[in-house]
Formats: C-alpha cells, sequence, structure tokens
DNA sequence: TCTATTCATCGTAATATTGCAATGTATCAA
DNA sequence: TTGATACATTGCAATATTACGATGAATAGA
C-alpha cells in the first residue's frame, strides 16, 4: 500500500506527522540547520554546502517550502531562501506539545 | 534511488531524522500518545484503539521499540507496552536542541 | 493433550521516497 | 541577441514504506 490511513486519525496526529515526515531526511535537517547558522536569506551555496546534486536539493527545498517552514524570495536569477520564522514557531508549538507530555516519575515495568 | 544518503551527515543530523521518521506516521503518533494517556504497561487494546490490522499495529510497534522508545514486556500471553521514559528524555533532549534553535526578532525577507 | 488467545513474522501488493541526468525557464551581462 | 548563470521541473531507476492475509510460536485454561 505505501499509503497512510490519514483519514483514521485525528488532524493533530497529522499535522505531527506531517512535520516529523519532513524532519525525517538528514538532508533537510542540514539545510534548516544552516538557514538557521546563517540567519539570514542565502542565495544559491546550498548545493555546495550539503553535497547533494542540485535537483535533490531544489526538490528538498519544495518540500520544505510546502509545509511553509522556509521562504524562497526570487532575487534576480538566484533565489533567497530563509526561515519562516512564524511558522517555525507555531511548529514548534505543535511538536513541543507532543514531545514534552507528562511523564509520570515512577517506572510501571 | 530511495536511499537517503546518509553517510555525507553527520550523527546528530543522522539521529534527528531517525527520530522525525518514526513520528512521521500518524498510527505511531497515535500508539505514543496513547501510552502516554494510560500512563501504564498496556496489554493488547491498542489494536481495537488504533483502527489498524494486528500486524501493521505490531509493525508499527517494532519500529518504536527499535528506536528505544517503548518497552514491550511480556506478560503470559500477552504482551505489556509502555513508555521507555530515559530513552524518551533523551530523545526530546536532541529534537529540543533543534527546534529551539535561536531566532533573532527581525525578519530578513 | 487440545484449543483458544495473543502477538510476531512472512510474503506480497500498492504506493512513496530518494537521487540524478536531462531539460526547461528566467534573468543578467556583454 | 547571445551566452552564462541559477534554479525548477520532468522522467526514470532503485529502494523504502505501508497495510494486511496467512501463518507461526508461545502460553493459559479446560
Amino acid at each position: 500500500m505505501g499509503l497512510a490511513k490519514t483519514d483514521i486519525f485525528n488532524d493533530q496526529q497529522n499535522e505531527i506527522a506531517l512535520f516529523s515526515k519532513v524532519f525525517g531526511h538528514p538532508a533537510r535537517v542540514a539545510i534548516l540547520q544552516h538557514l538557521f547558522k546563517i540567519d539570514a536569506c542565502i542565495c544559491g551555496d546550498l548545493v555546495n554546502e550539503i553535497g547533494l546534486a542540485q535537483p535533490t536539493i531544489s526538490q528538498h527545498l519544495k518540500e520544505l517550502k510546502l509545509l511553509g517552514l522556509i521562504k524562497g524570495n526570487i532575487e534576480g536569477t538566484s533565489v533567497c531562501y530563509c526561515i519562516h520564522k512564524e511558522n517555525w514557531t507555531i511548529m514548534k508549538k505543535v511538536m513541543l506539545k507532543f514531545l514534552d507530555q507528562d511523564i509520570s516519575k515512577e517506572n510501571c515495568c
């Protein structure tokens, strides 16, 4: 099948899964970390920074943009990418709520 | 290819990707949320709780156990599952470091 | 022992993901 | 206009993921 049965889960669960899925590839993690490190729009460079071919990077950027985690502003022949800070904060809230669930101290098994 | 080139990324990036990947399916998110809600070992039940067939749930549980996020203790004919709290805390630290990167206030584009 | 129950594993079909060569599109500079 | 540059898109091959029926292994109770 290869197709997740999203209809039997609630919106929050599907949202967490969607965000997580995009972080589920080291190249996308590396791209985001680089954008954070620069903390500015970066034009080009990503292909040299990460060791993957240009179409591959372009595809990963597309997925990040689709989820709204990065912005891409066209500037002449190049495109400047940066973190979409508002959306990143929103995503963070969703993920933190999931990761930070209350755990009682005592172990059960 | 379908194969991520993990060798060109560092350990931290690959670790974040691995954890994220396991959260990248709503069924596994739902399983974890249920285990947190119960906050105890739960024997069986997960198949009824989540709306997927038994082999499918078993497969998802296997992946969660493989990453160390849950424990499975055999108890007679059934198996009791619960969150592996120590490992969850470790995972949380890794993910928080990634999600909580410092963002300057000013926008760049 | 026999049977029911619970869960894991195997095998398989359908679909998704990853990566890149080839190509397309848009802009700038000469 | 022409060529160069930067990036997106297309098409395809290799592999991964998801889901489940069928089956296997282990245990409890009759």
